[in-house]
DNA sequence: TTTATGCGGAGGAAAATCTTCCGGTTAGGG
DNA sequence: CCCTAACCGGAAGATTTTCCTCCGCATAAA
């Protein structure tokens, strides 16, 4: 991605970017840039430079969210043979990934004011046909509950619960994710309310439309 | 609760409550007073006047988040005959009352700043009992699986997951709930990594204790 | 060695938020 | 019905937070 940096310049953006990511999960995105910028162990002049506004930061982070996911997705369906094992992965690495708290915020700059190139449609259009493939194979396969849609393993993917400081969260969350995978087996269950969540039914989701040139 | 206040002043006081829980919810325990203020129709003198800082609002509305919990955890324990039944019932309401957004910013308060009578005390220890009662009912029924503690539990009670807008977002978690609930009845699935988590797994959980007074 | 590129962070501008204060209003007892 | 203590609203000044530019120094790359 961004070309044409030198060396340093390339290392301390991303540092940039990683340690908005953290501090935006921790803390909103609200938080002072010059917090990042200490975080990330650079001046916020260094900051500022590189990331015009705070929306140009909020982009970088939710692109490597999203091409993180699509990696996974992709890396799932394609390793794992048997396509419930895929989902379960790609559903754990996910959590993992807490894309839970990002969006909410991230949203009205995705629809707004950012002005997007194609990648990230792109992307998004990458997880979806993985996750449509994992879907329909398990489903096949009788592995997994047949009244579930895409849109349902999208919300899933941000699968979160509260984690008291002092617990070991990642084992919390793993508990949880085991629990969600085992209501998500063909055996599980009663029938879920509603219908099964598309696509569609996601439009809005981390949707990425090209806003009207202003 | 609150007494000796005359019938408006009592009036607006729930009224600021309310609209302080709506606005953490929506917008995180930073909004500025005066948009709770203004939420709650009254103006912010009124605010300062019952609310001398941040924290004692922010108690106010921790207070009742747990004493809808407590009511919650009680009514399903009690009026509803079947253990598993209740369960479900307390884990729907639960996830309703959104209990998952709060508390990551409450915590802190709670912790630190918080002098806190008994009653929060008391009201966790409601929710604990009737937790417990429910779980070895349910489990003693073959309907709960066996690997789940009340720690598991209280975890579900945050469970989130993101909605974008435009979506019809009780519906979607009303489907999330379900699936959750499927995978914890007895016949789900393999056995869950780690142990249960039992309640002093959350001894920091809405933790009270009195801090030591400085 | 040279130089274009990048760095840090001090500091003034701007914005957001807090908090007080007081003239006017209202509930509710007598 | 009337009186008064209790309460209300919100303007305005104080304070804190956050932004973001600017420039002398450092360093990668040729």
């Amino acid at each position: 991605m961004e070309k044409g940096l030198r060396a340093d310049a390339r290392r301390n953006r991303d540092l940039i970017v990683a340690a908005a990511r953290e501090l935006f999960l921790e803390q909103g995105v609200d938080v002072p840039l010059e917090e990042v910028a200490r975080r990330a162990g650079v001046g916020v002049g260094t900051l500022y430079r590189r990331f015009p506004d705070r929306d140009a930061l909020l982009r970088a982070v939710g692109e490597e969210s999203l091409r993180r996911l699509a990696d996974l997705a992709e890396t799932a369906c394609r390793d794992e043979p048997d396509a419930w094992h895929a989902l379960c992965r790609f559903l754990r690495g996910s959590v993992a990934l807490r894309l839970g708290v990002l969006p909410a915020k991230l949203e009205p700059h995705l629809h707004q004011r950012m002005r997007v190139g194609p990648d990230l449609h792109e992307m998004r259009q990458r997880v979806i046909a993985a996750v449509l493939r994992m879907i329909e194979r398990a489903q096949a396969d009788g592995a997994l509950r047949t009244d579930i849609g895409p849109g349902d393993v999208a919300l899933l993917m941000t699968l979160n619960v509260y984690t008291p400081p002092g617990m070991h969260s990642e084992q919390a969350m793993g508990r949880v994710v085991e629990i969600v995978l085992d209501g998500l087996r063909a055996d599980a269950g009663s029938p879920l309310p509603g219908t099964p969540l598309d696509e569609d039914d996601l439009r809005h989701y981390t949707a990425v439309r090209l806003p009207p040139a202003e």
